[in-house]
DNA sequence: GAAAGTGGTTTCCTCTAAGAAACTACCTTG
DNA sequence: CAAGGTAGTTTCTTAGAGGAAACCACTTTC
């Protein structure tokens, strides 16, 4: 008799797994958190604010990141057209529900720090 | 007058960020969540169990990723001297404070998969 | 004694994430 | 007209993540 999956071979296990994931793959990267993090503390940034409060971010990076939050409707990006044009970049309602998210992870990171070394 | 960083410069932002990035890094690679999340159901897994559970998975990534999980304390691996040998994996109490991160995660996911679809 | 199960390691390969640096284009201020 | 600000794009390169397949050692069952 060969052995199967069990645990994992039901519905409710894979749909959440595919949740996960999902998630993951839209948070994924190693600059995600930080523009969502800044973007919900400063509402509305230039794109060389956010150069500038994330540090080590490349301007490469940064376009590309802000594209694909864009992309999935976690932040609006509105060009203002004044002289020189202006653009923001905003964080928006769909976005700002990560927040619940961020925070626990920050929280858990926080409690694990403490638990390394304390 | 050059301009600087104003938001993320501030201990509070650069703790939680350090925060995240902590966390981000430990439960990084494609499989982590899945491995944590298959374990927490079931508890007490040999190796081939999770290489059954987990689909997709390959013996070097699985083998891999259960060190990485081991080395921060997140997972346990016991070997029981049976004959043959046979290895147990389990979650540890530090491990099972990610159930809510993990909740997190997967409510996100099914959330945002409605605002899409729905 | 061959097949199948235990728990992995090793080798080789590919693809992508990420970064550095240069460049574009347009405007304002000194 | 040079310096510096706006908002990015392009090119080149490298490190690492991930996967397929073969292999090892040891044991039990058919």
């Amino acid at each position: 008799m060969k052995k199967e999956s069990v645990i994992n071979d039901n519905p409710v296990c894979q749909i959440r797994m595919q949740a996960i994931s999902d998630t993951m793959s839209i948070l994924s990267g190693k600059w995600k958190f930080h523009i969502l993090g800044t973007l919900i503390e400063g509402n509305k940034l230039g794109f060389m604010d956010l150069l500038r409060e994330i540090e080590g971010i490349g301007s490469k990076m940064l376009s590309k990141e802000l594209q694909d939050l864009e992309c999935n409707h976690l932040i609006s990006r509105t060009v203002k057209d004044t002289k020189p044009i202006t653009v923001k970049y905003a964080i928006t309602k769909h976005g700002a529900t990560l927040s619940p998210l961020i925070e626990e992870l920050a929280k858990w990171g926080v409690a694990y720090r403490k638990s390394v070394h304390g």
